[in-house]
DNA sequence: CATTCACATATGCTTTGCCATATATATGGC
DNA sequence: GCCATATATATGGCAAAGCATATGTGAATG
């Protein structure tokens, strides 16, 4: 992976957002996401499978939810990268409030765990 | 300005590079920036107008020369953000590449400074 | 046990718009 | 007039969004 390909995924706003949401959370489903981030569940789906194609995330199925979380065998530096932005970005509104947004939703998936 | 417009100028290479170049050493003309990154001017320029207008860098004239700086006006976030990405980087090969190219020019409109 | 249904997720397909590049030309300082 | 830099125009390609639809899982019904 380098590092233009990493910056052109967190170009987009729905995937920085979501990436944003597994990093603070550790693992989301599909649904959860879709929810958080109020697009549709296509739109959502797609732009996880560019990150998951590149790398950047891992799917994992449990029954009917797919979960999605960071990569584990992503590069260092792209998982530092990652992490830093994070850091810089939490605390700009938008982000706030997708968090927010999450922990109305009822009936979650709820694997809440392993961050 | 918003982090994916951010992203968005770092996901090209030229500019990522450019930035990095810019970061490492305070500050560069578009001269040295064509030098070292081996790309005609015309490109340079053109992305160079970009992060200007975005408001990432800032030019002054010199005589000839126009000199490019990262832009003192930035938020934090984006200025803190930029630094921890060229931690990240600096260390990945084709960038360093860029440096030691930088170093081989002669002539330089040197204004070495100001970091 | 097979069928049907409901739900979560993924994927073709098409249109639209933006981005990068190249070439050519213009500006501005010496 | 020469050099460094900027901008205009045209073109090719890629990326995002919407819509419809396909896949895959679980539950319920007969």
């Amino acid at each position: 992976m380098r590092p233009e390909e990493l910056f052109s995924l967190l170009s987009d706003p729905t995937r920085l957002r979501a990436l944003m949401l597994i990093q603070a959370e550790g693992e989301l489903c599909v649904c959860e996401l879709t929810f958080a981030l109020g697009e549709s569940q296509p739109k959502v789906s797609r732009h996880l499978a560019l990150m998951r194609e590149a790398g950047v995330v891992e799917a994992r199925r449990e029954g009917t939810w797919v979960f999605y979380r960071m990569h584990p065998a992503m590069p260092d530096w792209a998982e530092r990268l990652i992490a830093r932005v994070h850091e810089q970005v939490v605390g700009l509104g938008g982000f706030e409030d997708d968090l927010r947004k999450l922990d109305t939703m009822n009936d979650r998936p709820g694997a809440r765990a392993c961050a």
